[in-house]
DNA sequence: TTGTATGCGTTATCAC
DNA sequence: GTGATAACGCATACAA
């Protein structure tokens, strides 16, 4: 008891008994069972997380900004890849549930029934982040994907482009709200043409970008002056195949991409696109929670939380 | 204790009370408890996993090589950032023996005497990636980045350039080894001049890379004609640089950089760099560990492996 | 300030 | 094929 009493730092122990004791412990190695502490106290210092891919660079960031909140507070991150299945996804959580972590952070809304009642059952608290979610489980970081696709139709038609493609890649929920804000824009202003969407269930790359810009213009015939890429990865792509065909970027042809990587600025012509502070996402959504988790004292209710984060367009060269 | 056998999927239940308990898993919602799973049969099925930076986009690749590998197997992953910080990974290591892991990915070979030591007497089989390490803990699989370095040095002197410089951020173990082999050949071909070589131990980025070609090129008044970048990030930034300033590339100046990340095929002129098996060594690494853990009744030795994954000169047009 | 009894939810072992 | 019992290593509550 005496040696838990100092391996937790708590006060009321004898100092020599408490120096004693971490010699001890460095001479022998001793390390504390996680286990078998959280087992009896029910603490386990655990934050699960959840993200739909590793592959985007996009939570690259995010991850950075959970970890450096979660990390000097000293709780521990147990990472899982959903591949954008929501049945991996449930999965997962049960897996995490069963190791009583104290929060959960999972990307979007799609999740499946099961597991909506088992998070609440289990009363983790949670911060839905990426997206802005309609019917949160708890709180919300994020912002809304369809505005922030009405919000480029709207830059490219302001920029005088009158038919205006569409191309993306993977096609998760977010992307599809994207392109669903972007639609409803473009059929506002009498042009919107289903042929100059250009889509593939399959992940995102320059490569891919290019693949899908050549398919836009053979299926359009050209008839296509600017485009809106669901990533910066697709639009890098299609101005590479731009120069390649020799396709004036911006005049003849605008390109929009989304999520303003770095290398967006440095393109030539500079890519327009759409900033969204992911670093905050996540440091914020990992705050969130820290306050809930101690909060349970107070009704265990610290009420729920919705953030919209925003978005920034970026105009660069890349549109007129 | 039936309902363990059935949780665990063992024989020997009759099936109607197997389905019985089934029926009242899913109906109570229940989840079994890891932490005493754990603590009463020492089985964690975890693997601890520690990286220097989330940001830099390797690890990326590294760390879908390992959850690909891992989560199919129902393994978990605990990932802790280092900060590529020895005394940061100690701690990390520390904390995930303390879950009892059963099995550690480890990055490169600059760990403190205590972590050493810690690992070794904990018995959790080891794998240290990403580095050829000269007294590997355990298992190893990496390359020699003093190799890589040479080799990239030597393909530039093979073009005949001839004022070779070297742009470097971050500098870690890994970078200094890549720069020393770098070193080791310019100066075996009498060309080294240390006023050549830029460095930095802020992180990497396009923006880095541009700021650092500048400071290269007022340091040595512009006597320069090529440059080797630590990673593919400087040299996109130095390249963008080239083109502000009219320095035509590769005539007046070669470009090399290194990782081969997707973009330094698609710049304008392609970027010639050093492609490196990323994702097939986070892979391995884990395919190596499982190995470890299934061979454990046999006199818990399963040999250690050493692999080492060499590396590609990808030589495209920023390289005469 | 220190120590004792008890229980956390599983699994290993051995009876039945 | 099923169940009783005793750990696993720690923390809570309380006694000394």
């Amino acid at each position: 008891m005496t040696v838990s009493r100092v391996v937790n730092n708590y006060p009321g122990v004898n100092n020599n008994i408490r120096n004693k004791v971490k010699a001890a412990i460095t001479e022998l190695g001793y390390i504390p069972n996680r286990s078998a502490s959280v087992l009896a106290s029910s603490k386990s210092k655990l934050i699960g997380v959840l993200i739909p891919s590793l592959s985007n660079v996009v939570f690259n960031d995010v991850l950075r900004g959970i970890y450096d909140i979660a990390n000097p507070a000293d709780y521990q991150v147990l990472l899982f890849n959903t591949h954008y299945s929501p049945i991996e996804e449930e999965r997962a959580i049960r897996t995490i549930l069963g190791q009583s972590p104290e929060g959960l952070i999972i990307t979007g809304g799609e999740q499946t029934a099961i597991a909506r009642t088992m998070i609440k059952a289990s009363g983790v608290p949670v911060v839905q982040i990426m997206d802005k979610i309609e019917n949160p489980i708890d709180s919300n970081i994020g912002f809304s994907h369809f505005d922030a696709g009405a919000a480029v139709a709207q830059l490219l038609l302001d920029k005088s482009y009158g038919k205006i493609g569409f191309i993306g890649a993977r096609m998760d929920a977010r992307t599809c709200r994207r392109l669903a804000g972007f639609k409803s824009v473009l059929s506002a202003a009498n042009c919107l043409d289903v042929k100059r969407v250009v889509t593939t269930p399959q992940p995102s790359s320059v490569t891919m970008g290019a693949s899908l810009f050549r398919d836009l213009m053979a299926i359009t015939e050209g008839d296509c002056d600017a485009v809106f890429c669901c990533n910066d990865d697709l639009a890098l792509g299609v101005l590479h195949e731009c120069k390649k065909m020799h396709l004036n970027v911006p005049q003849q042809f605008g390109i929009c991409g989304f999520n303003d990587i770095e290398m967006a600025a440095y393109t030539e012509p500079a890519l327009s696109t759409v900033s969204v502070n992911r670093y905050h996402m996540g440091s914020t959504a990992m705050t969130i929670l820290f306050e809930k988790i101690n909060c349970e004292g107070d009704q265990d209710s610290a009420s729920e939380v919705y953030i919209d984060t925003g978005f920034e367009l970026m105009t660069r060269q890349s549109t007129r």
